[in-house]
DNA sequence: TATGAATGAGTGTTCATTCAT
DNA sequence: GATGAATGAACACTCATTCAT
């Protein structure tokens, strides 16, 4: 711990962000209290308040770091020339490991944004940058011929966006993880690679 | 002195159950407070514990019901014969006007439902029903050979109810009901109506 | 204590405040917790929150009283027709007895005034009030030709006001009441009671 | 390694206490935090520990000061053979700069010191120490006749003293400074300077 | 000397729940 | 059944003080 660092800082907030994410997805966000929080990483409470001004700070610190991994995991997923399919499975598997033991505090976030303008409009960027990398994908895709040159692929960007998250809605509920990617897959073949197709 | 109503106090309790579905999506149900929804029907707080013997099973009794609700649209929007993608942007414009208000509670109980497996199970069981429904519809037109026979349909009602509630999701984050309506179509199409495939 | 009582909500205030007064006369706002007040008349802390919105309000209670009771003693003590240096010593005394306990309050309204001009507005306007009583009493005196007819009654009636207040501040430094008490009836002997005057 | 200064720790302190005087004055001591004094002189908070061992203490070294500056003003301002009603007006206008911004610090000063035996010693002796001055004046004035031989003139100077303070407490109220000024001045003439006196 | 990160006791406030009427 | 006053446990947040560097 040398004496000169301002990155201290940023590697103080990081740890109890950390924390703090921990807690909140294991009790969620209103049972968590900020001494469970301090007591997780053995500090005291006061400790927090010199890295974040309020619970809700903390909150929103924690939901910030979020996207970047997801659109990381997109991305990496998703490579140029390999499956499509193969790519797919991949992305649920690795969501599922880095993920899976946050829902409750997704929805949380969802809970407070559908009353919070400030947080819904940060989402919505976290968003339409989601769709932004999908649009891409598909449209290689679809130049590559891959998929029906008819594809509105904006629309399906959107879709795929709402697929996957309606994939962890039904795993929240108690689906297993090989039923639903399985869904999720099937799903996937049907948009896009269905051979044969209805009569006619 | 008879206690000639049996069914006052179902009465009651449905009176309860709506105002407090009303506040709890408003604010919130930890923001919602007792008396919140004792003042919304110009009752004292103590009546409310009458019919409830705390917040949680009143919250519980506000889940309780929804379910029903959305299977009555589902079957009453997905009659047989119909044009298909009509039918789906009917069930679309029904949810939204039914439901539209109240995704902040349904994250909530999601949220909840992360960590409470007797809640889990309950809305299991809802998801269940959803997908039987849903199966049953696809396998009519599959038999119909409106869809392509190799569909796994099981697998591809999962997807639908999950396509569904990830609807919802784009819809909260700030999407227009419009754009969402249009990917909602657009993937539905994609999924069963695509005439045109992909290469070879 | 009877059920359709609406002045139970003004007893119930009544008590609070007169246990707060007491407290924070005795420990200082600061140093008083709720907990002591309620303590102090055997209530739950919870039980001032339904009388009063916050600690400040309560405090507020406690000031807005205290006016009222000065201007009484003002007017009953300075009956007219008496003997002024004997009515103003009557209202020593009785002022004492009153007031003589809450000086350290006192002290802190002041210091909250100076900082916070809508409390300032509302001393204001009691030290107008004593100054019109005072003011009043003077110009009777006058017209009775009981003090000379070139006083500037409105000054002189400020400065009564202002020299009792001090009074008040010496007895808080640790003058005896009987060295306070001859200081100001020797002052308002001066004032207005001096027979021969310097010389020539 | 000779620790040359020895002055420098008073010096220091004097810094201090001087920032700790505005802020307390503006802000008030509860209002105050040690953070917004260390702050005020651009050094950290831990450096105020190593010259007071408490903000309790550290108020103390404020009002420690103020007395002898009282002090100074009253015999700069009486000074012998002016005409003292010219005298008492300098003497308003010099406090009124001087110490005008104090106002609030000196209420929570009486304030702690009607519950603090200490403190209100320490501003006994400060109060006799006026009283002094100012009976020595009197004195002066009665023995040259310009005022009544009769008067008690120790009475007559604690009442100076009270009124005085009584001033400050009308300004802050509200009350104008020409206005207060005005009553300040009437005042000491109706003591002092009225010539013709009562009836007959 | 000086720093500033860390502490932890302390307190105002909220609110689900109870119960005498 | 219904009321609403009262409870009391819980919790976010503050800040004087300490101490390793």
């Amino acid at each position: 711990m040398p004496k000169v660092v301002p990155e201290y800082k940023q590697e103080a907030r990081g740890r109890i962000v950390e924390a703090a994410l921990a807690v909140f997805s294991e009790k969620g966000y209103h049972q968590t209290t900020m001494d469970d929080i301090a007591r997780k990483i053995g500090v005291s409470k006061g400790a927090l308040y010199l890295y974040f001004a309020s619970k809700e700070e903390l909150f929103r610190g924690c939901y910030e770091t979020a996207p970047l991994e997801f659109s990381k995991i997109l991305r990496s997923s998703f490579r140029e020339g390999a499956d499509p399919l193969a790519m797919a499975g991949e992305f649920f598997d690795k969501m599922q490991e880095r993920f899976g033991s946050n829902s409750g505090l997704n929805y949380e976030i969802f809970a407070e944004a559908s009353r919070n303008p400030a947080l819904r409009r940060i989402l919505k960027e976290n968003y339409d940058e989601y769709t932004r990398i999908t649009t891409r994908f598909l449209e290689e895709l679809r130049d590559k011929g891959a998929i029906p040159r008819s594809m509105e692929v904006r629309s399906i960007a959107k879709a795929l966006i709402a697929l996957w998250n309606g994939m962890e809605t039904i795993l929240t509920v108690g689906y297993t993880p090989s039923d639903v990617k399985r869904a999720w897959l099937e799903a996937l073949k049907a948009m896009f690679f269905q051979s044969s197709r209805g009569p006619k």
